[in-house]
DNA sequence: CCATTAAAGGATT
DNA sequence: AATCCTTTAATGG
């Protein structure tokens, strides 16, 4: 059984009823997914929403030719998978699970009645929408107007925001993460991000490893993102 | 400035 | 052993 301390304090249920909080976590199911499992697959029918409780997974678009791009990264305590929110029948992404992860599941039925009881997870989720439309667009400004290097400075920096976790050398990325995958996320080749990240490396502002990155010299990898070098 | 291609070595399963 | 991740160098748009 399900208790709704679980969910009280995440930013998508703040504001709401008790009562409205026991109705809804009465309802939903708790999954475990394994690290690089898919929780639900692009184009696949949309029939359930979800509240990641613990881990980080992440979004990604397929193309035609097997090209993919990371949207984004959800860490634990966001909504994701909420087709249902705006009107669509099937999810527009791959959801991955970027290592162990456990995350809150309802069927698409419950939105709907939620949303009408509880103007405050209402207003939640809409601004919550709302700010990943506008981080879109903020990055489809710097594809076409930044450079690589300054488009690979800022994913770290916004990693490092999301998901950084303190260490002795720095603010280490709280998960597995290849060059590969910061290549998807920039609109490059892993190549160019491996060169830079060895570069960055030499000069002090980052430490690397296989799937691990800290950064050391947070301001100086602003300096990069925001171009002046 | 950056992508592509190729080659090779280390890490992981 | 097979596969994945990373680095490095050469080439060309």
């Amino acid at each position: 059984m399900l208790d709704k301390s679980l969910i009280a304090d995440l930013p998508p249920f703040v504001g709401m009823e008790n009562d409205s909080l026991e109705k809804l976590i009465s309802a939903a199911q708790a999954q475990r997914y394994s690290k690089n499992a898919h929780i639900f697959r692009q184009g696949a029918d949309a029939e359930h929403f979800y509240l990641l409780l613990d881990g980080y997974l992440r979004v990604v678009k397929v193309t035609e030719h097997g090209e993919q791009v990371i949207a984004r990264y959800i860490s634990t305590g966001e909504l994701f998978g909420i087709a249902v929110a705006i009107g669509r029948d099937t999810y527009p992404a791959n959801a991955i699970a970027a290592v162990d992860c456990v995350a809150l599941v309802w069927p698409n039925s419950v939105w709907q009645p939620t949303i009408e009881k509880n103007p405050s997870f209402s207003t939640n989720t809409y601004r919550a929408i709302g700010d990943r439309l506008q981080e879109t667009q903020d990055r489809l400004v710097e594809l076409s107007t930044e450079r690589v290097e300054q488009r690979v400075a800022s994913a770290l920096l916004k990693l490092v925001r999301q998901t950084g976790r303190q260490t002795d050398e720095g603010v280490l990325i709280d998960f597995p993460i290849s060059r590969q995958d910061l290549s998807e996320m920039t609109g490059t080749t892993l190549h160019t991000v491996s060169r830079l990240l060895s570069a960055w490396e030499i000069a002090g502002l980052i430490k690397s490893g296989r799937q691990r990155i800290t950064v050391v010299e947070d301001h100086k990898v602003m300096l990069i993102a925001h171009g002046q070098k």
